[in-house]
DNA sequence: GTTTTCATGTAACCCGTTACATGATTCA
DNA sequence: TGAATCATGTAACGGGTTACATGAAAAC
């Protein structure tokens, strides 16, 4: 059955289930939309891919850029595999993201599954946005009590790190509250699809000062 | 050589340089401690120790607790393994500290190296900081150039992560540039002792609000 | 006297990386 | 035609975890 759960797998189903891709292209997206938080190697997708195909979640086609049609006519083209997510595939991944396990609040796993979010139904958003929060709660629990059982032989440098751990994981808190509370209120949208000028208070998610700086410099792929 | 470095070595040696320990009481001590960022097993504990002492940094002597003499007369008395760091331990340790590889900057080693402020020098603390920092501001300009590119093929969700994620890291170079402005004024201190009330702006670090609130149940392990 | 906690260890595995090897396609 | 980039892969390793096995000391 290889049991290859984890991070990577997840991923690669919910971005192959957008649209089919090959393996460079998919590590490129895995490492730009995706990669705020992690980064991944070849060295880890391809064998990855391959089991997948072994599962039968993907199936890998032959495939060349669609409109490089003059292409097509010659013979002996292959290489860029496309790999194209299968009905079994697709229902592996719905259960994957609505699939609550206990490992499903750390760090990583949630961030993965938040970054598919606009794929799930809200009632999955909420148990997983509330899990997370219980979670990082109980976190908070255990950093209080372990700082209030150790503060008096700790040095300035360690307390420090510590407030500034809990100051993290507060604010996280608080964040996960909005997104909550966004969701109850249905304030939610399926794909915000170019709106230029995120000025005023638009339908979607709480909107925030700060983030990136209006300059549309750079639009190729580096 | 055995090249075992990461993180668990490092914290290791700098937890038994302030005093000898067995294995037992050093993996409580990374877990509570410095374990708010980690938790380290036994599993990898043991075999760590093992190649330290290969490497000569440690010594394993046979030891009770100190106050336990009375059972000093028994016989076939062992177990109990304690640790002490040799004095080539003491000083590849210092290395470490002070050693400025590209590695030194991510997460989890810097927050591993802050740990041990204490028993460093301030310019390398300086060192340290800055190089986190810059390594911070490296992150953002990515971050701000991916978003720049993918912003309009991203749906709702994955934006606000982003944006999260961006915003904990310039977070972070705001505490950065704190401690730094701390260092540069010189405001540092080796050990706070028992300072049971820290209300007003006392000498170390720049005090901040909120932390552990004032429930002093509980002093027992768990 | 039995259950807990302390204390040490090992073998198998996990999820990923690094470094390397190879070749097709695009562009100057 | 030669360099850059696209594209796919593999072998060896890395730094840990899980689950297991064992036994001594303390608590009840």
């Amino acid at each position: 059955m290889s049991r290859r759960s984890g991070i990577l797998e997840f991923a690669v189903l919910g971005l192959l289930r957008e649209s089919p891709m090959h393996g460079y292209e998919l590590r490129k997206r895995l490492n730009t939309s995706l990669g705020v938080f992690r980064a991944f190697s070849y060295g880890s997708l391809y064998p990855c891919l391959k089991t997948l195909v072994a599962n039968g979640w993907l199936i890998e086609e032959p495939g060349s850029a669609p409109e490089d049609a003059r292409a097509a006519s010659l013979a002996g083209r292959r290489a860029k595999i496309v790999y194209r997510l299968t009905a079994e595939g697709k229902e592996h991944f719905e259960e994957l993201l609505a699939h609550t396990g206990p490992d499903a609040w750390e760090d990583e796993h949630f961030a993965a599954r938040f970054a598919f979010f606009g794929q799930t139904s809200r009632d999955v958003r909420m148990r997983v946005l509330e899990g997370r929060r219980s979670r990082l709660e109980e976190r908070l629990e255990k950093m209080r009590a372990s700082l209030a059982r150790t503060r008096e032989r700790l040095d300035d440098y360690t307390l420090e790190l510590q407030r500034h751990g809990m100051e993290s994981v507060e604010r996280e808190v608080r964040w996960l509250n909005e997104l909550i509370e966004s969701e109850r209120a249905g304030r939610y949208q399926r794909n915000g699809s170019a709106a230029p000028d995120t000025s005023g208070e638009a339908g979607g998610l709480p909107r925030h000062r700060g983030g990136s700086r209006p300059d549309p410099s750079d639009d190729t792929t580096k």
